[in-house]
RNA sequence: GCUGGAGUAGCGCAGUCGGUAGCGCAACUGAUUCGUAAUCAGUAGGUCGGGGGUUCAAGUCCCCCCUCCAGCUCCA
């Protein structure tokens, strides 16, 4: 048997395990759902009388291991509809399950020991005896809705870790451990890059540390795409609704957003208000159900259909096109390509937010480039070759995915299909026929994208880059461009980002090094270390020489002994610590620890380490230089 | 928003049955002037996330709220 498919069984089996524990601790009114394998073991999904914690964990592995001992048969039956609704009588979930299966289906379960049956398609080990050496663990247990949706039933998933060997348990443990070491935000504070507060939940505070690098990427970004004929703007960070109106946000993102209440909304109320609906999800739907509330005397109410109420931007692509309107365009002027890194909000319903990774406050190395139609191709190659160098200096791989056209899509047919004609041919050019993913139907409703997922370190993937044609907002803002005929067209818009977000893009990049970034990047790159303070006078001199080059230097003047400045500096991770005595003030040279071994580089003259450090600020060099030579 | 966990000094943590809030690191002061990841001694630092309640007495028990974490759902 293979691998994945002894994997699969036993993972399958062991989810069977789990529920028919869980049934046997909880009772028989817990009603079990679905049990599905997953890449490093499998879940079940339960409603459970109970909850479930962590005290309980151990219990449940126990029973686990108590029926497998039980050596059980397990058995498979074929059975008609009727016969299921019967088995599964009082299992709501399975029930429904059973009468979504289509017509003429054959329907299959399976049974543990005479006490326990499940549908399943299986397949399934023979006897519970097959399972006495595998490893399994629980891993969490977590909130899952049924069938993935909010409004139905929030259920117990209990998590397992499952392999066919205690080695490959610990082995999994390990990696994940590995991944907590890496975590960007105990990076992120250890190294003092950024905090948060709770008056700003989602809203990072840069430190220096941190801030620097931040700008370090917006200026490897600006001059990239100043080599690509891209111009910079800046827009306001709040609009009048007027413009959200517009745009379609009003309507389809306004709780996203964050309201700057105007004046005129303001009012006072005394009143009885027959129809209030409380939950901010339901605002939009024609059914929600509102309740009566009786307002306390001069209670104040705001009315967000004002003539002044604010919103802050979620998106810059708004304001772009109003930049794009304020003079008439001729073809001869396409592409023009207006990028920014305004500040975006986004309101997250709370429990959303992820350190750097999900948060209410960013920036995007965003652009909007207004292009005719014939230009796509030419214009998404080139972003293509920007996403290309970008993430080839991280270091890290990517993989695109185009999402086509959905089915309540918005524009004419024929340029969705010419579009997607175009997005493919850049595709199967840069990476080979069938080098990229495509989902259908999975475009937004305006144009079809392609998505830019990277792998990190940890071989884990994330969603980053993002190319978007649009069609609807050159119609809602009624953009054009005179055509060589003298007729007036409508422009195409391409949204497009290449780190995405520049926090989480960071988030990602902290886990990626683990903290000890390519030397371009890092905070600060050189550390300096006078052994004695007779010895800061020719530090001061080394700090002046390469801070003159660019590179940025701490020195630690204190009176500490030179062990503790070089832990201070090793903690925080710079590339480059310089111990200075009276060996290199004599000779006017420098002797350098490199970040990452414990290599020395000894007798280094001054210019030429002031060179090295040059060299990767221009280069981006991604490896930090371990040689003088 | 949902499920489960957590919040005690700047950071990492301990605090038992409800009975005077502690440890390590960091900070500060003094001594030490040192050749590659922690010199020694002393000092200071707390609305125990916020609010309410129970009690003679609350970090500890109860209720409400906030924030964070692991997931679910949604997303850059």
């Amino acid at each position: 048997m293979d691998k994945e498919r002894f994997l699969g069984v036993y993972r399958h089996s062991l989810a069977h395990i789990l529920a028919k524990a869980v049934i046997e601790i909880y009772g028989k009114e817990v009603q079990y759902a679905i049990g599905p394998q997953i890449e490093d073991g499998c879940y079940y999904d339960f409603l459970i009388p109970a909850s479930v914690g962590e005290a309980d964990f151990k219990a449940i592995e126990e029973k686990m291991r108590e029926i497998i001992k039980r050596r059980e048969v397990w058995s498979r039956e074929e059975v008609s509809r009727d016969e299921a609704k019967k088995l599964f009588a009082g299992q709501k979930f399975k029930t429904e399950l059973i009468e979504d299966l289509p017509e003429g289906e054959t329907i299959t379960v399976y049974r543990t020991g005479d006490d326990f049956i499940d549908l399943c398609r299986g397949p399934h080990v023979d006897n519970s005896q097959e399972l006495m050496s595998v490893a399994y663990q629980i891993r969490s247990v977590s909130g899952a809705y049924w069938r993935g949706d909010e409004k139905r039933d929030s259920m117990q998933r209990i998590y397992l870790y499952a392999y066919p060997t205690k080695e490959e348990l610990k082995e999994h443990l390990k990696l994940i451990q590995e991944a907590l070491e890496r975590d960007h935000k105990k990076i992120g504070s250890e190294l003092n890059l950024f905090m948060f507060d709770e008056t700003a939940p989602g809203m990072p505070y840069w430190l220096p540390r941190g801030w620097q690098m931040y700008q370090e990427l917006l200026k490897f970004s600006r001059e990239l795409q100043a080599r690509h004929g891209y111009t910079e703007i800046s827009a306001p960070l709040i609009n009048n609704k007027k413009l959200w109106l517009i745009s379609g946000h009003w309507a389809h993102y306004i709780n996203n957003m964050f309201m700057v209440p105007g004046i005129e909304g303001w009012l006072k109320a005394d009143a009885e208000i027959p129809s209030v609906v409380g939950d901010v999800r339901e605002l939009d739907s024609a059914d929600a159900e509102g309740v009566p509330v009786m307002l306390g005397k001069h209670s104040v109410i705001y009315n967000r259909e004002a003539v002044d109420t604010m919103a802050a931007k979620p998106m810059n692509c708004p304001n772009a096109m109003m930049t794009y309107k304020r003079t008439v365009h001729s073809y001869k002027e396409l592409p023009i390509r207006y990028s920014e890194y305004d500040v975006l909000h986004r309101k997250e319903k709370s429990g959303q937010m992820n350190g750097l990774f999900r948060v209410q406050e960013f920036r995007q190395d965003d652009d909007h480039t207004f292009v005719m139609e014939s230009q796509i191709e030419e214009e998404i190659a080139d972003i293509i070759s920007i996403a290309d160098e970008i993430y080839a200096t991280f270091g890290v791989t990517y993989r695109a995915e185009l999402s086509t056209r959905p089915e309540d899509f918005m524009g004419d047919i024929e340029v969705w299909n010419r579009a997607e004609a175009a997005l493919k041919r850049i595709l199967d050019k840069k990476y080979g026929e069938g080098g990229y993913e495509i989902n259908e139907g999975d475009g937004a409703f305006y144009g079809p994208k392609i998505d830019l997922q990277i792998k990190d370190a940890l071989g884990r993937e994330w969603q980053c880059g993002t190319v978007q044609l649009d069609f609807q907002l050159p119609h809602n803002f009624g953009l054009t461009y005179q055509a060589a005929d003298g007729s007036m067209q409508m422009p195409v818009v391409i949204h497009r980002a290449i780190y995405g977000s520049l926090e989480r893009f960071i988030g990602i990049i902290i886990e990626n090094f683990k903290g000890a970034f390519p030397f371009w990047l890092s905070p600060f790159q050189v550390g300096v270390v006078p052994i004695r303070e007779e010895h800061n006078a020719y530090a001061g001199q080394v700090e002046e020489a390469l801070k003159a080059a660019g590179v940025r230097v701490e020195t630690d003047y204190t009176d500490s002994n030179m062990k503790e400045k070089i832990k201070r500096f090793k903690l925080m991770k710079d590339p480059y610590i310089l111990v200075l005595g009276d060996r290199e003030a004599a000779e006017q040279t420098v002797s350098v620890n490199v970040r990452g071994s414990n290599r020395q580089l000894q007798g280094v003259s001054l210019e030429r380490f002031v060179d090295m450090c040059v060299q990767q600020n221009r280069e981006h060099t991604l490896e930090l230089i371990d040689s003088a030579q």
